[in-house]
This record gives structure tokens, C-alpha cells and sequence, in this order.
DNA sequence: GAAAACTCATTTGTCTGATGATTGAACTGC
DNA sequence: GCAGTTCAATCATCAGACAAATGAGTTTTC
């Protein structure tokens, strides 16, 4: 272990605890491939030394990078990174670095093929059960949508709100957890292609369509009319792709937030 | 708060260090709804004292529940349940409490809902893209299986097995994730319906077509196998409730193994 | 010579006690 | 009545110590 030389990378950021930088640092190094699953990250003590901080804050953030499933510790041993497939891929933090590490091209498709599977089919299930207080949660975001057409955030913000709300209306609580990755497509979809305010104008009424099957209650109706809109959001993404298929790194930062 | 009175409750278990006790007890009270999202857990010097363990076993059990996003801690605020859809609920630990508290009809109904959107389309995408080194890993649970016909324990492991090497021949980072929702469905199937000898010897030709499917790169064969099969699973499902629908609380032990 | 028992060093696990940072709420002054 | 200030509660961080677990090397035993 002597030759592992790490640099102090980027763990910079507004990030405010220094369990929070550190995990945060050590995830992202994890997850990029720096420690490969079955290596073993450098022990206790030595973190500290390089992250200039106590032991306490390196085991707080490992025990958090353990909680996602990222490493295991034994006493003896150290902690070792755990393979991918122990991974909590679906965790907004390990999804996050996730997506900075990742080929843009090849996540979008994957989150695309589960969107295919899961969305028609969750629309569905709100059309039959959903209460109309998730009703209204959904028009809600609709109507945010209809106010934001010219406002490039707001409007990726209401398109957030407004798939999460359909997933939260589908009465199966093993569907939401899949909306984080859907909030991370959007919002790197947001920072590769440039949404044309024609493209909102395109994509306004399919979402309307959603919610009015939703609202008659007609499962088969939202299936098909979720299963357009994503057909169109494929075809958005393959234009991004082949704009920015020049040769430029496509990874994105994803975390990047400036409000707040 | 004065009034939170918390009994020790089962927080013993073969758990091996105390902020892993704390944490399993902590994240079941939290799932169970003991603590509703929005409340406060007590202080960490409180806690401590409750669980006769020092602050830093506390905190350390802290970080790794808002690791998987049950709690939110902050200084003068302390520690906040998040609002459920914050859940990694497709985290092992989260998963295992949840179906503790759950009904179990519920749960599997959800869990079958989710197979349903996922398993099929996997399969076909396992079919496309499946590498020799994945085919072999099914092939061997297949195996593993047909030689376990008889021995309860051993065939259910290896039926998890062989579902989740199909979620990962998909190629779709984002399937595996699933993968830990039907294992825990499994593995509580198991205590709760009597799983004869014969209904082995009907679902193994089932998985048996899977894997030809998958052998022989067909997609369309491969998704109609898995549907084949899980609506036998269905079935096996709503005989188990029919069984236990006799009054019986029906919420069963998740994490209870008895070997190792 | 091989297997079993023992020793040892390394690493995480746990505790104690103290100080810093953050922030909601109470208080004070105009 | 409002703005700014002070205060107190809680988490955040640190240092230093000792306990427990365990893989690897060493010795013992047959």
C-alpha cells in the first residue's frame, strides 16, 4: 500500500461537514474505479492523515460509504470496496458520482430502458389508485410546467416534480425510489442538450394527455400516452448525443445545484 | 418529547458491533413508524444513554441510517425522519425492516407488480446482450437448482441466484438494484407458504426455458418465458394467502436465518 | 513432515472528555 | 412593531487511549 498515491482531487465544493467531504471524495473515487472491488482502501489512520482530519470524521464517512454498500470493514482487515452489484446504484449520492463517471450516451440509454419499463406501467397503476390528493399533486406540477415554458430551470424542475408525483401515485412504493434516476437523467439531459423552447412547447401537451388519462382513470389510456413522451424524450437525447458527439468528454457534474 | 418512552425492544440479535445494533434498532423503529417522518429522533447524548452506549457507537449509527436516507441530521436541529420517499427502500437493511411491518399480501402484491415491469424486459435484454461469462453464471445456478429439487434451503438460494444472474446479464447497471426486492419476496415466500416438493418440479422447466431463451438469443422467447413463470409464482402466492388469511398476523421475520 | 496450537501485529471498534460551529428562539433596543 | 443581538441546544470535530477481532507467521506436537 505504500505506492498508493492519491491526489487531493476536487473534494473541494460547498460540501459543509468534513464527514460529508470526505465520504463524498472517497465515494466518487470508488465509484470512478481508483479502488476497484476487492481493493482496500487505505486504513482509518492514514485517511486522516491524508484529509487532514481526525479519525472520527474518516469513520463517520466510511461508515456511510458502507451504508450504500460501497465497502465493508472488518476489524483486521480494513475496509474493502464491495462489488458493483452490492452497489445502492438507486442512492442519490452514488448515483450522482454514478453519473460524472459514466459515459453519457450509455446512461441515458440505460435509464431510458428502465424508464420504458417502469413508467407506462406506473402511470397505469395511478390511473386505477391513485388518492386525490396525489391527484392534485400532479396537476400541480402540471400547472408549474404551463408557467414555465420560458423559464429553462423551472421548467426542468416541474418536469421532475411531475414524473416523481405519477411514480408517488402509483400506490407501489418500490417504484418512487427508481424517480431518482430519472431527476438525474433530466438534469443532465438539461446540461447536454439545448432545450429548445419549441421542445417544451412539443412536449407540454403530451404531459397534459398523462394527466388527464390519470385523471379519467383510464390505465390504458396513460400507458400509451407515458410511452409517446418517451419516445420523444429518446429522440431529444439521440439529437443531444449527435451534437455532442465531436469528440467532447461527455461526462457531466451532476450534483451542480446554485440556489441555495 | 419528554414523553417518547422506548423500550428496549428486540435490539439484541447476533449483531456484532454496537453501532450496527443501534443502527438496525434505530432504522426499524424509524420504518415501523415508532418515529413518523417529520419527528425528531432524541438527542445523541439521549440515545447513548438509552442504548448504554457512548455518543460516538451513536453517531456512527446516525450517519449510516441518513446514508440510506431514513434521517437528516443538522446541529441545534438534531435528527429528522425523512419523508418516505427519501427511503432507499431498495437498501438490504431498509428492505429487511420494511417487511417486517409490512403485510405480507401487500408486499408481495407490490413485489410481483415490480417483477412483472422489470424480469421480462431483462430477460429480453439479457438475450441481446448477455456475455459467455454471464451465460455460464445462469447456467450454473439453472444447475444448482435442479440438483436442489429436494432440499428446501439449498433450492431457494439457488433460485435467488438464478434470477439475479438474469438481472445481470441484462447489461443495465440499473436492473440489478431490483434484484435485493426479489430476494427478500423469495426468502419470505419461503416461511410462508408450505413449498412442496411438486411445485419445484413444475417451475423448473419454467426456468429451464429462460435459459434457452437466453441460450439461443431470443428475446421475445425469453420475455414470455419469465412471464410464464412468474405468474406461477403468482399463483403460489395467492394460494400461501389463502392459507394464512385465517386471522394469522402475517407479517413475518425477514432476516431470521437460522444457518451460519 | 504435516497438522494443530500458539503468539503477535495490524486494523477496526469503543470510550472519554473537551471544544468548535451552527442556528432557532428568546431577548433587547430603538 | 421590527431589527439586531444574545443565548442555549445540538451536532461536528478533535485527541488520545484501550479493547476486540483476526490473518499470518511461529512453535509445538504427533
Amino acid at each position: 500500500m505504500a505506492g498508493t498515491k492519491r491526489k487531493p482531487a476536487d473534494k473541494g465544493a460547498a460540501r459543509k461537514s468534513l464527514y460529508n467531504k470526505v465520504a463524498h471524495d472517497l465515494g466518487q473515487r470508488i465509484v470512478r474505479g481508483d479502488y476497484k472491488p476487492g481493493a482496500l482502501l487505505p486504513n482509518e489512520a492514514e485517511c486522516g492523515q491524508f484529509y487532514k482530519v481526525s479519525r472520527t470524521a474518516v469513520r463517520e464517512a466510511v461508515k456511510m460509504l458502507s451504508a450504500k454498500g460501497l465497502i465493508q470493514s472488518r476489524p483486521k482487515i480494513g475496509s474493502r470496496v464491495e462489488p458493483r452489484n452490492a452497489w445502492n446504484l438507486l442512492d442519490r449520492d452514488v448515483l450522482s458520482w454514478y453519473c460524472t463517471t459514466v459515459d453519457f450516451q450509455r446512461f441515458a440509454n440505460d435509464v431510458q430502458q428502465i424508464r420504458m419499463m417502469i413508467e407506462p406501467e406506473a402511470a397505469a397503476l395511478a390511473a386505477l389508485h391513485r388518492t386525490a390528493g396525489q391527484f392534485v399533486e400532479i396537476e400541480a406540477a402540471y400547472q408549474a410546467m404551463a408557467e414555465a415554458v420560458g423559464d429553462e430551470a423551472a421548467w426542468n424542475a416541474a418536469d421532475v416534480r411531475f414524473h416523481l408525483a405519477v411514480l408517488n401515485a402509483s400506490g407501489n412504493e418500490f417504484i418512487p425510489p427508481f424517480g431518482r434516476v430519472i431527476e438525474s437523467l433530466l438534469a443532465n439531459l438539461f446540461s447536454v442538450t439545448v432545450a429548445h423552447l419549441r421542445n417544451r412547447m412539443k412536449v407540454l401537451p403530451l404531459h397534459l394527455a398523462i394527466l388527464e388519462a390519470i385523471r379519467t382513470k383510464k390505465p390504458d389510456r396513460a400507458r400509451d400516452a407515458v410511452r409517446k413522451l418517451l419516445q420523444t424524450t429518446q429522440k431529444t437525447i439521440d439529437e443531444g448525443g449527435k451534437l455532442n458527439s465531436a469528440g467532447k468528454p461527455r461526462a457531466r457534474k451532476a450534483g451542480a445545484k446554485t440556489k441555495r
